[in-house]
DNA sequence: GAGGGCATCCAAAGCGCTTTGAAATGCCGT
DNA sequence: ACGGCATTTCAAAGCGCTTTGGATGCCCTC
């Protein structure tokens, strides 16, 4: 069933179903009506190629997604790709993963824009003036960035959280209970979330004449084993840090375990802090130690962003609207005062 | 630059330009290189859109996400990407997520399938007599499903891992270690994955005379929480089994910390072995205790699912071949002789 | 009664490709 | 010299939608 059978049954131009699907206001409210039950009735359903190669307009989202073999896709992904669902299940909005060579992301943005596969984008995990969120700008298609990105010379959309503020406050609480040689074993430091946390640890500590000192600050990609390292090697030295505050539950796992193999017992000997990202497999309430984190769901950030996207993508917003969440600290028995 | 510009240009038909490009026999080499060429040099690219609306054919391929307020994507996922994208880049392949109400998928796979979005679909953890595999299988359209689905009355393209042989290896070798109580904190038992691996453990447990009782088998969604309380309900009771065999490390990252709560040392008073689908971010080698695990890698599945969808697509492969993946048995220490 | 304004509707021209059916062209054997 | 055949090319008809630029009819005003 197609729109010129439909227009035959009702003996209608295509010109005039066409517009009355589409809610234009130049046919009658009666014609109309007829339409779109006939429409229903016989399940009519418009093509989308046909109406993508009329209009433009592809009606989905796209991701250009980093892979190689060297190239890991990070567990988080999956969270934000629940949020997305969450919106986009029921709004019919589909979202098109395209592989791309990480050292070379740029081919595949032009290509997906050239061919006009997507409607917008939505870029993650940026780092400092990014490349990318340059060339979409600069290529004029809708995106929205998860973070931020400094040192750009434009404004642009984003939806990120107060990395800067949540690390700044799990480190002050520390500062508070008496740490005085606090450690960061934080993400791969040059995307911008990493930036931000340190400096928020940097701001906590300076506002009571500490420092972070460089042999205490790790910038490592977020998985157990490196976590763990990290930790022997900051553990085993001379004035170890008697507080650790990370950045993934992933790297959590591995502190822990090295604060078990070094006979350090938590929170007595050592009080950590960990970011949270949320996920349902993982929970800082049950490790063996609850962990107080800084906990914000990427899940829910994932829904928001497909959210924004589509308002995009429909005339309803526009402009270069920032949102900054807030994060929660969630103090629970992995710290303590310091002896 | 679109077809007609280019025909123009070269003073050929758009039929001869078309025809040389897409490598069709009845043009003559010379001018399909002078055709060739100039679309090179113009950086002429066919209109994807338009392609599709003349061909029917999408250059995608399809992945119905299963998503709702209480549905969460598995973290295994990230890992099947990451395979998908090792093949797909470079093969100009994308892939569209299009999320599903979890109660009802069937509707957004008529969509997709109506609407020519994809030309292919992956179904991923399928269930027995899968709805979704006969569902794509009447539809007609190409799909290749990840794991195995029992109980339909047609064959079908998959690939799959020898689930029953690595758990049926897995609990023979702890039972030559003379382990009699063995117990399987499995996944989901509604997944056929789950089914072989109980099959395979009840299999090996046979061989020597012995049962899997039915108090000590769980079946959970595999998470860290899910595999704390099944290892607690096993080790607490009396007759407490002295090996347990677990569906993920996820769970097996759970059943450590049972044990440790129950003051249990592994491997002597418990001896674990686990499934491993290969993350890079938790690793079973770096566990308190090395874990033993039974390992394959979804990362090489999903690669080999594109290869096998684009194979299909573009006609040269077709049936229902299914391919079963031997697993690795890879022992560390977290087994034991029984004491 | 002519002209203007408004509400409805329509025919036809795209969008940029593929593919059908037919027409040139050149070559061969008879 | 001519019919038959294979090779190469082309014009035009889709694919199914949106959108432009009118038509048409009706009511109102002067």
């Amino acid at each position: 069933m197609n729109l010129k059978q439909l227009s035959l049954m009702l003996e209608l131009s295509q010109t005039t179903v066409s517009r009355a699907l589409n809610g234009y206001p130049e046919v009658s409210e009666e014609t109309r009506r007829r339409v779109t039950d006939a429409a229903k009735r016989h399940g009519y359903r418009p093509n989308p190629s046909a109406r993508r190669l009329a209009t433009g307009k592809a009606g989905m989202i796209g991701y250009v997604m980093p892979t190689g073999a060297a190239v890991d896709i990070d567990p988080h992904f999956v969270e934000f790709l629940s949020g997305l669902g969450d919106y986009a299940r029921g709004h019919e909005l589909d979202l098109v993963l395209s592989p791309a060579d990480a050292q070379d992301e740029e081919t595949t943005y032009r290509r997906i824009v050239a061919n006009k596969q997507v409607d917008a984008l939505y870029i993650s995990a940026p780092y400092n003036a990014d490349k990318r969120v340059a060339l979409a700008h600069q290529l004029g298609i809708p995106f929205i960035v998860h973070g931020r990105s400094e040192g750009l010379d434009f404004d642009y959309p984003f939806i990120d959280i107060d990395n800067e503020g949540a690390f700044h406050d799990a480190t002050r609480l520390l500062v508070q209970l008496g740490h005085k040689r606090v450690a960061l074993i934080n993400g791969d430091d040059t995307q911008t979330f990493a930036i931000f946390r340190e400096r928020g640890v940097r701001r906590a500590l300076a506002e009571s004449g500490l420092v972070l000192e460089p042999r205490n600050i790790r910038s490592v990609a977020m998985t157990e084993e490196n976590g763990y390292r990290a930790a022997r090697r900051l553990l085993e030295g001379s004035d170890a840090p008697t507080a650790i505050v990370c950045s993934s539950l992933l790297m959590a796992l591995g502190i822990v375990r090295a604060a078990r193999d070094l006979n350090l017992t938590m929170p007595r000997d050592l009080s950590l802090v960990s970011h949270d990202d949320v996920f349902h497999w993982l929970k800082p309430e049950h490790f063996s130690v609850p962990l107080t984190t800084t906990r914000s769901s990427i899940r829910a950030a994932g829904a928001r962003v497909a959210e924004r996207l589509a308002a995009r993508i429909s005339g309803l917003e526009d402009g270069a609207r920032g949102e900054v969440w807030p994060v929660d600290l969630v103090v629970r028995g992995s710290i303590s005062g310091v002896r």
